[in-house]
Parts: structure tokens; C-alpha cells; sequence
DNA sequence: ATGAGCCCATAAACTGACCTTATGAGCCTC
DNA sequence: GAGGCTCATAAGGTCAGTTTATGGGCTCAT
């Protein structure tokens, strides 16, 4: 039936990626915690549930087949999905009194925090980390009142009261579903006709309303909405479902786009750049696990 | 202790999307094909393990909380990896006698595929796929002799004896860690500088290394590898971890940029774009399941 | 060549997570 | 207030994955 059935759960797919890296099921074991005998037989049951030879064993160890490593391959990007579903629920439990408390807005919240929160974890695995999501206002509360140590916020500006440093840009992409006359497309859309069509957008969009808006402000403003959905995943789905062009961060459809599932339609002459900026209390720069938060979000300095 | 007891698993999961999508217990659980009572324990012991609550429940039904929506996220990039994974995984499991036999670069096989895989199921459930995954020389081999229905390649030109349509393109980046000087560069590398430089690359890399060596051939060629090693996944950790600048396909690397951990080094000059082509045997156009799935691969048209 | 040390496989018994069925309680509509 | 929906709790069954114990194959050093 579903996927469970089909798919081994977390732990045999990252038994399988220690047998990669180890060459031998009783290392891999090990490594996992667990004993060889229940390596072995999780190994084969996996083999037998995908109906393909996944590793060569041998009295001198195991290797990979060929088959075996794509299936690696696609094991790992689970597993690594597994670790951001990971640090970032771990820093939702930590509600209060933890070391460091986080305040982000949805879009770094949802799709760049948890990386960093791996790399964080991996330097210094005990600092326990708390995470409050909300928009450019929350986040610039939550700091001035003392509720968080730093802050993440996308958008325009620094909100009063902060100081900040840009850890990123995102921009805003036009998209639609590939058999959208948009997508076929040669010259790029103007700004107003944009403003004319109505499109799939975010009921909440704070964020990414707000940019929308004020881009094309002085082309009539924005349509009404075709749709107005309550999650960027909703938006995606329409949009791939080719309800109608949508406007999402470029960190929302990476994966979309490079499966061609969704098609970036180019504008001329808008500027859907946003900042991403980390921030803080204006005149308290962060100190102690916030800095190193801060150092792993802008790498370059 | 490890990621399998800090993360509920895949069937959990799917049954968080699907409250998420009905708002309610009772119908998610017949989604999932379980009964209400289960779902609910399992969604409690969700909460339990994670430390929040996720979901507001009220006797008209139950809606995420603000943290669950966030989680609901993450969990649904955990869920679309699996199901990446299932496609590619079921592909490979129908060795022969499949309906569509697929005979794929390893690129392609295990970055883009699986989303069209997943595509072509929705369309035609029944649809049977078998992939093999080798180099352009396999794939036109196995073409030719009658072994696949339709290929795809990465490369430079269409093999001999073989039609194509490019269905899309791929660049070659040339990325460092963000402490590697490299990344704060100014002015983009010239090749002559590339081509000196040891870097960090695959070792059976036929696809990526015939483009740099071709790229490079001008400038003296390739230096001798710093380092060379058996699967992308292993260069981008190599390369994450500093050990040196390494040069991948951009489609393995989205995440790392969109994340910082790695950065794209610009290159002055050199061209490392390379076209993505369905490929079959000359004169016999795809029919059937081949053709639909050269239809979601080239959406455009 | 023979024993030590690695590899993996098999067998039997234990454990626990998850399931189902059965039931109850709260809220809303008619 | 009956019937519809919602979710929660309790009791019992099932099965996957675990452990411990054992055996066989290969290689290397003595």
C-alpha cells in the first residue's frame, strides 16, 4: 500500500549509509548501535522490500552494488531531510530557558535554520537552542523585549531599533506549471501585466506580500487573488496542479524547478530581491552561542 | 541517541500531512487506511517525542498549531524525499520484462528521474519502469540493442546513432567553503587558475570529467586531483568540510548554496554548461509510456 | 598448516511499538 | 434529545526488530 511499506524506515536507511561508509555490515552495526546479526537481517529485509541486491558481501567485508549505491544516494537525501525535520524540532521543544533563543521569520524559519542548526549542533553539540517563527514585527518584539537572543527577518529594511547584517538574498520568482502559456514564453513578462493576472498567493503572506506589493505599486497594484492559500507547500501544489502562475521565494522551489515540475517565468524591470538579514538589539551584538549562530549564517566573513 | 529516536517515522509522518490536509484525526486516519483511535496515539506519542504540541484539537476537529504547521513542513520535505526514493527504488526493482526499460546517466538517474518517475505514476499508476544507470556509452549501448526504451544522457553531443531532444541543462560549479578564500573572491577565476589548482573530484566522474577536461584542454588541463573519490555525495562533503575547492553538478548542490554551506565560485570565460538529452535509437521515435515520459521531462513543448 | 581474527549467516527467544475493537464523552444540528 | 460528528481511553493481538549463541568461510601470521 502507502510508502511505509515500500520505503525502510530512518533507521535502516541510515544503516545502509554506514555500510557505505564502512564496508562491512558489522562495522556499520556498530556504528549504529546495534548488533551484527540484527545488521544482517535488517540489510536483507530491506533487499528483499526493494526486490534488489543491495550490498556484496563477502568474507572480507561488503560493498555497494551498483544499484545499491544510487539507492544510497536517495537514502541519504532522506536521511538528510530526516536531520533538518530533526534540529528543527529540537529547537521548537526548548520553549523557554534555553541558551540561545532564535526568532525567525517563516521562510529562513522553514527552509535555512535547520542547516545551520546542523552545522551548530555539530560545533558545539550541547548548546540547546529554542526557535520562535513569526513575521518582521514578532521577531523585532521578541528581541527588544529580551525574549530572544537574535533574530532572522526577511524584507526591505532593518526594523527600528535593531541592527542587522544581510546572511543572504532570496528573490521573489514568478512560476508556473510548464503547459502555462507563461512558460513557453520568449519575451518576459512587464511588470504590469503581472499586476493584471490574477494569481496563486499566500493568505498570510506577510513576507512575501509585502514585496509583491510595493514592486509593483506603481503599476496599478497587485490583482485580487486567484487563490489564496495558507501554506507555501499549498501554493506549490496549485501552482503545480496549473491552477494559475504563482509568486514563491526562490528557496521554496529550488527542488521544483530543477524537476521542471514548475517553470520560472523571467519579468522585466521588477526587482523581487529581498534581504535576508540577521538581527539584533541595536548596540548588543551577539555574544557567545548567538555569535556563533550569527558566524555559520554569513560564512563569508 | 540517534536520528531514528529523536524523529517519528515515515508512517507518522504521512498521517501529520494528512490531518494537516483534512483537519481532522479521524479522516487522516482513513486516509492512511489505519483506524481514529490509532491515529491519534500516534500522533500523541508525535507530540511526546517532539515536546510540542502540533495540533489543536476541538470535538469539530483539529487544526496545527503554529508550531505544527512549521513541523508539518519539514515533515513534508522528509515525505517527498521518501517518495523520491520509492520511485527511483521501484524502477530499479523491474529488472526485465518492464513495460518502460530507462536507461539513465548516474546525474540524472538519481537527481532529476525520480520526480518524473513520481509524475509518470500519477498519470499511469500501472506503468511499470526499470532503470539502468551508466555512462552515455552504456546508455546508447543498451539502446541500441534493444535493452531501454528511451535514455537520457549529459554531455556534449548526441551519440552516434542516436535521435534526441535536449530536455535541460546543467552547469558545472566550481564551489569551495565559505572560509576557503575562493569564496570571497571579487573577480571571477580565470581557467588558466582553475586548471592549476588541485581540486576535489569524482573518481569514475566519465560525466563531469570529460566537460572539465574539455573546458579546461585550452589551459593546460586538469592539475592532478587533490583528491579523488567515489560518489558526488562524498566530493561535497570533502568539499564542505574545506578540505578543497571541488567542481560538481549545480543540481547536487542547490541545497549547499541555498543553505551557505558551500559557495559558487564564478569562472570567467570557460563554459560548463552541458545539455540533458532523452535520447533513443535514430529514426524510432518513443511510443507509449516512453513518450509520456519524455512528455513530463520536456514540459515545454 | 594451524590458530587468530576478521567477515557474514542462521536459529530461537524476548520485547515493544503499533494495530484493532469496543466504548465513552463533548459539541453541534435538526 | 437523537443522531451526527469530533477525539480519548482501555484491553488484547500481531509482527518487526532485537539480542544471545553459534557456525562457516576467508586471510594472514606464525
Amino acid at each position: 500500500m502507502s510508502l511505509t511499506h515500500r520505503v525502510p524506515d530512518l533507521g535502516a536507511l541510515e544503516l545502509l549509509l554506514a555500510v557505505a561508509r564502512h564496508g562491512s555490515l558489522g562495522r556499520a552495526a556498530r556504528e549504529v548501535g546495534i548488533t551484527q546479526p540484527a545488521a544482517s537481517s535488517r540489510i536483507r529485509s530491506m533487499e528483499r522490500r526493494l526486490g534488489v541486491a543491495l550490498v556484496d558481501r563477502s568474507p572480507r567485508g561488503s560493498r555497494l552494488t551498483e544499484a545499491g549505491a544510487l539507492v544510497t544516494d536517495w537514502a541519504r537525501r532522506v536521511v538528510e531531510a530526516a536531520e533538518a525535520f530533526d534540529a528543527g524540532a529540537q529547537a521548537l521543544r526548548d520553549r523557554r530557558d534555553s541558551r540561545l533563543r532564535v526568532a525567525a521569520s517563516m521562510t529562513i524559519a522553514e527552509y535555512l535554520l535547520p542547516g545551520w542548526l546542523i552545522a551548530l549542533r555539530a560545533g558545539r553539540p550541547d548548546t540547546a537552542v529554542s526557535l520562535r517563527a513569526g513575521n518582521s514585527a514578532a521577531v523585532a518584539e521578541a528581541l527588544l523585549a529580551g525574549d530572544a537572543d537574535l533574530g532572522y527577518v526577511e524584507g526591505l529594511a532593518v526594523p527600528p531599533g535593531l541592527d542587522g547584517v544581510v546572511v543572504g538574498r532570496d528573490r521573489l520568482l514568478v512560476v508556473a506549471a510548464p503547459r502555462h502559456p507563461w512558460a513557453r514564453r520568449r519575451a518576459p513578462l512587464t511588470p504590469a501585466e503581472l499586476a493584471a493576472t490574477p494569481l496563486v498567493l499566500r493568505e498570510y503572506g506577510s513576507g512575501t506580500r509585502q514585496v509583491l506589493d510595493s514592486a509593483l505599486a506603481g503599476h496599478g497594484g497587485v490583482a485580487e487573488p486567484l487563490l489564496e492559500l495558507a501554506s507555501t507547500t499549498a501554493v506549490k501544489a496549485a501552482a503545480v496542479t496549473g491552477a494559475g502562475p504563482a509568486v514563491l521565494s526562490e528557496l521554496a522551489v529550488t527542488e521544483e524547478l530543477a524537476s521542471r515540475r514548475l517553470v520560472a517565468v523571467p519579468v522585466a524591470g521588477a526587482e523581487f530581491r529581498r534581504e535576508l538579514r540577521a538581527v539584533w538589539p541595536a548596540g548588543h551584538r551577539p555574544t557567545g552561542p548567538a555569535r556563533d549562530l550569527l558566524g555559520l549564517s554569513r560564512p563569508g566573513d
